[in-house]
DNA sequence: ATGACGATGCACT
DNA sequence: GTGCATCGTCATG
């Protein structure tokens, strides 16, 4: 079963999400839902990466490796982390060379078959990182590039604005001062915890 | 041709 | 909390 999550105007509403630069696309893409053939979720972490920040892959200029984040956004930069894991981002912004990593869902569709890709149970494990929602949604090489508002991919904006959190990035070692993830306040489904607001 | 380096996840202490 | 698998990508020779 694949149920189509479409809502009235999401078309209008996602164009102009990716039409921001990084850091407001990465926070007006919480709450969003998105699934790969109708498997997904509600996205719940973000982390923006823009041109000119030195923790982008887009830093240094173009490659073969991030081509896809110097075109037009809306479209899906997809690599390799590690030598093992997928990573899934959205092409944004005014300029080009920035993108969304898509960091973690709240499951909401498909959960049995992201049961099935991931090899866990617990609902909480299917999607909360990068490298695990992509194995959920069977995310690889082979979307680099597509459409965000196309087949496989489908996406629906919020009912509601959500209450957002940010923080520092995590895993990089550059910019690593910038407050440039964020999530969606008192979720269960974040990667990780987000430092407490002192 | 070769080497350094990860936008990670998982097992283990 | 720490250790590390694993390999594509990119810079260098």
């Amino acid at each position: 079963m694949v149920g189509h999550i479409s809502r009235p105007g999401a078309e209008a509403r996602q164009g102009e999400v990716f039409a921001l630069e990084p850091v407001a696309a990465a926070r007006a893409l919480i709450g969003w839902t998105l699934t790969v053939d109708g498997v997904g979720g509600v996205i719940v972490e973000t982390e923006a990466y823009h041109h000119e920040d030195p923790a982008s892959h887009s830093f240094s200029g173009p490659t073969a490796r991030n081509a896809v984040m110097f075109g037009p956004p809306g479209r899906a930069y997809v690599y390799r982390s590690y030598g093992i894991h997928w990573c899934l981002n959205a092409v944004c912004g005014p300029d080009p060379g920035s993108a969304v990593l898509i960091r973690a869902l709240e499951p909401t569709h498909g959960t049995e078959i992201m049961r099935e890709r991931r090899g866990v149970e617990d609902v909480r494990q299917l999607c909360s990182g990068p490298g695990k929602l992509c194995q959920a949604l069977a995310v690889n090489r082979a979307l680099d590039g597509a459409r965000l508002d196309a087949a496989p991919f489908e996406m629906a904006p919020p009912d509601r604005e959500p209450a957002l959190v940010a923080g520092p990035r995590i895993g990089i070692t550059r910019a690593a001062d910038l407050a440039w993830r964020f999530g969606l306040k008192g979720s269960r489904f974040l990667s990780r915890p987000f430092p407490q607001a002192r």
